[in-house]
RNA sequence: GCCGCCUUAGCUCAGUCGGUAGAGCAUCUCACUCGUAAUGAGAAGGUCGUCAGUUCGAUUCUGACAGGCGGCUCCA
């Protein structure tokens, strides 16, 4: 028997090793138990895979992203094989690896509930004690066929093999674009237990899933279309031990506890009436503090970055969303029309027509440009019933929304400026880990976009070239274009990590054209000259953005946004007056100071506001009014006892004025 | 919009195998005047999401609708 040479990678770094011909490459791992699989020249293997002469050989531990991805795709085999087994009738649909778990469609004649669920955990424990081994074999088109006759979902798939990862996320977990390869479950006897269409790589055997949990289950259309059928998507999660899993799920519970609908309940700070409908939120006098606070500075950063403040009303003539091609091309986005006196008005979904009709009120020069033109412009959009979440997915919205006119010439220094701005903007509200996100147009769907094909390109690396000048991480999203241009959007990430689409900035030649609002300024040679304009929301919308604060602060706001900023708390009646007398002197300095003179005692006025996360408490007894003084208590329990109440009033005031979190 | 689940007091939740309901917190009243996360007592509060149907009788069973939750699709 001949011997191979293969390279050995490990953290330590490289070793060269002669190993016979046939061996396997979990012989090279058998001291390391967390290796479940291998990458060979870059590409992952089972650990079964037959060395040959000249790999490059790494082993890969399960807690590592893809070992995790491998782990998570296993345990998607396993949950199928164990619907199969207790729903015979089930047909399989795909089954990938997720961000933090993995799911697998089934096409069954009733959906499953909550105790399906237990049951198919149940099972999926018995076929991971059994041991089975996950096990590779190649095969061709047509044997697949003829194997998966009963599997129409699959065949579908094999058709599509090499272009299935664009035909339906997840699925080129199913089908590669390479060989295509059926994964057989086998048990101790060696007989197969189960199978599956599948590309791999997968654990060695069912018993090398150390913990995992099936989360829910909830419909899903068949390769993400909604022409399609539904099928029945079962969620779950899958980790490298009992511990890890366990953080995930502390994870999860820490989320719901940042939840901006319950906080905004808790903290009474909006609601959601029926009576209004639905996506229609009413913000409540502590919330309208927190909304004003970042209306006001919004609008103080936008004059002082050039912008000039300008109104619209929420609703016009029809009409006008035919001009901006709202109507032909955003149509079901907007709410139905009412008739006044035979004639068709809209409530708007954007405000871009309005800012052009101000744009266009009356001649204008190359010197005004860039001008531009901001409001909270109120808009309304007829979001499907399903979507509506919280403050974060509504149907009446207020977009923080600019609208900059240009010349072609001055459009990447624009976009520079916007960019930077926003970034400004949402640091000063704390948010500092941000992506980018360029919507492009899809091709394949002309009919969806209006310009030509030059001007889409030109717009798209304008916007590209500044995105890529930031430096900040560029994320590609084909197809999610704005139907008169390509978009940018920021990504933040919040405490926990969780990323939140907000700002956008759009490169928009469309509008100021000639079929729509024919926008022109004149140059400096006396021609008529087209701008082009630069749609921009900072926030996005100041509700998803109050949203997406409440959940990043867990509800405790920096002094400069909390709706209350100083809770007053005598330690019995008769220093109530004292402390009154302290929150006159901060009211005078705009601070937002409350006194809690109810009867209840003073542990249980320090725990309310500590439940209502206020970020200073004042409090005051005798010994504080003896010597001139206050005492703080802060939100995580710290004390600064006597503090004069000159300096205790400065610190606040400082506090708030720094913006920063205390 | 689609699929599943849910809807009992302001909030969180019991409960009624069909005979019109209960707790804690919050609210109000009274007493207590207290040094860093819940003082005590009492009162008030619900046509059990809405509308139909079955029934002698429906909060409970059935259906439709509305709203919510989790996903899918979509999106600021």
């Amino acid at each position: 028997m001949s011997d191979v040479l293969v390279t050995v990678v490990s953290p330590a770094g490289q070793a060269e090793q002669t190993v016979t011909a046939g061996t396997r490459a979990w012989e090279l791992f058998k001291d390391v138990p967390d290796v479940i699989a291998a990458r060979v020249g870059g590409a992952l293997k089972d650990l079964a895979y037959e060395l040959i002469a000249g790999d490059e050989v790494e082993g890969v531990l399960i807690d590592s992203a893809d070992g995790r991805d491998i782990l998570r795709h296993s345990t998607a085999h396993v949950l199928a094989q164990a619907v199969q087994d207790l729903y015979p009738d089930a047909k399989l649909g795909i089954g990938p690896p997720v961000e933090n778990g993995f799911y697998y469609d089934f096409d069954v004649e009733t959906p499953f509930v909550p105790e399906d669920l237990a049951k198919i955990e149940t099972r999926m424990r018995k076929i991971i004690k059994e041991n089975q081994k996950f096990s590779r074999r190649v095969t061709t088109d047509d044997d697949a066929r003829a194997e998966l006759a009963d599997e129409p979902y699959k065949l579908e798939l094999i058709g599509l093999k090499g272009s299935a990862a664009d035909a339906a996320e997840g699925a080129g977990a199913e089908v590669g674009a390479g060989e295509l390869t059926i994964y057989d479950n086998l048990d101790r006897n060696g007989e197969i237990a189960w199978k599956d269409l599948c590309r791999g790589p997968h654990l060695p055997t069912t018993k090398r899933i150390p913990a995992f949990k099936l989360m829910r289950s909830a419909a899903a259309y068949w390769r993400g279309d909604e022409k399609n059928k539904q099928l029945q998507r079962i969620y779950g999660t899958a980790w490298e031990t009992k511990e890890a899993l366990d953080e995930h799920l502390h994870r999860i519970e820490e989320a719901e506890r940042r939840d901006h609908r319950k906080l905004g309940r808790d903290l009474d700070l909006y609601s959601f009436p029926d009576e209004i409908g639905s996506g229609l939120p009413v913000f409540h006098p502590k919330g309208g503090v927190i909304k004003r606070e970042m209306e006001d500075y919004v609008r103080r950063r936008h004059i002082e970055e050039g912008f000039e403040y300008v109104g619209t009303p929420h609703i016009a003539k029809e009409g006008l969303f035919y001009t901006s091609g709202h109507l032909p091309y955003y149509g079901e986005g907007m709410f139905p029309a009412l008739d006044l006196d035979g004639m068709d008005y809209r409530l708007k979904a954007m405000n871009c027509p309005m800012h052009n009709l101000i744009f266009r009120s009356r001649q204008r020069s190359y010197r005004e440009l860039p001008l531009r033109l901001f409001e909270f412009g109120h808009v309304y959009r007829n979001e499907k019933s399903g979507v509506i979440h919280g403050l974060t997915r509504v149907r009446g919205f207020a977009q923080d929304d600019s609208h900059s006119y240009v010349t072609p010439e001055q459009a990447p220094d624009e976009i520079r400026h916007l960019l930077n701005f926003v970034l400004s903007l949402l640091r000063d509200f704390g948010l500092d880990d941000f992506y980018l996100e360029l919507s492009t147009r899809d091709d394949s769907k002309p009919d969806k976009f209006i310009g030509s094909d030059e001007e889409w390109e030109i717009a798209t690396k304008v916007l590209e070239d500044v995105c890529v000048e930031t430096g900040l991480e560029l994320v590609p999203d084909p197809g999610g274009a704005a139907y008169y241009g390509p978009k940018v959007s920021v990504q933040a990430r919040d405490a926990i990590g969780r990323t939140w689409q907000m700002s956008t900035i759009q490169y928009d030649f469309n509008m100021p054209s000639g079929p729509r609002f024919n926008l022109e300024y004149v140059a400096s040679d006396g021609t008529r000259q087209q701008p082009v304009m630069i749609h921009s929301a900072k926030f996005g919308s100041i509700e998803r953005f109050m949203g997406v604060l409440v959940e990043h602060y867990a509800g405790a706001f920096p002094p400069w946004l909390a709706p209350v900023q100083v809770q007053a708390i005598p330690v019995a009646d008769t220093f109530a007056d004292y402390l009154y007398d302290v929150a006159k002197k901060m009211k005078a300095l705009g601070l937002r100071v409350e006194v809690d003179d109810s009867d209840d005692r003073m542990q249980k006025k320090i725990r309310n506001a500590q439940l209502q996360k206020v970020p200073f408490m004042l409090i005051a007894g005798a010994d504080d009014v003896e010597a001139g003084a206050v005492s703080f208590r802060y939100r995580d329990g710290r004390q600064d006892n006597g503090v004069p109440i000159d300096e205790a009033i400065a610190r606040v005031a400082q506090a708030v004025a720094d913006r920063v979190q205390v």
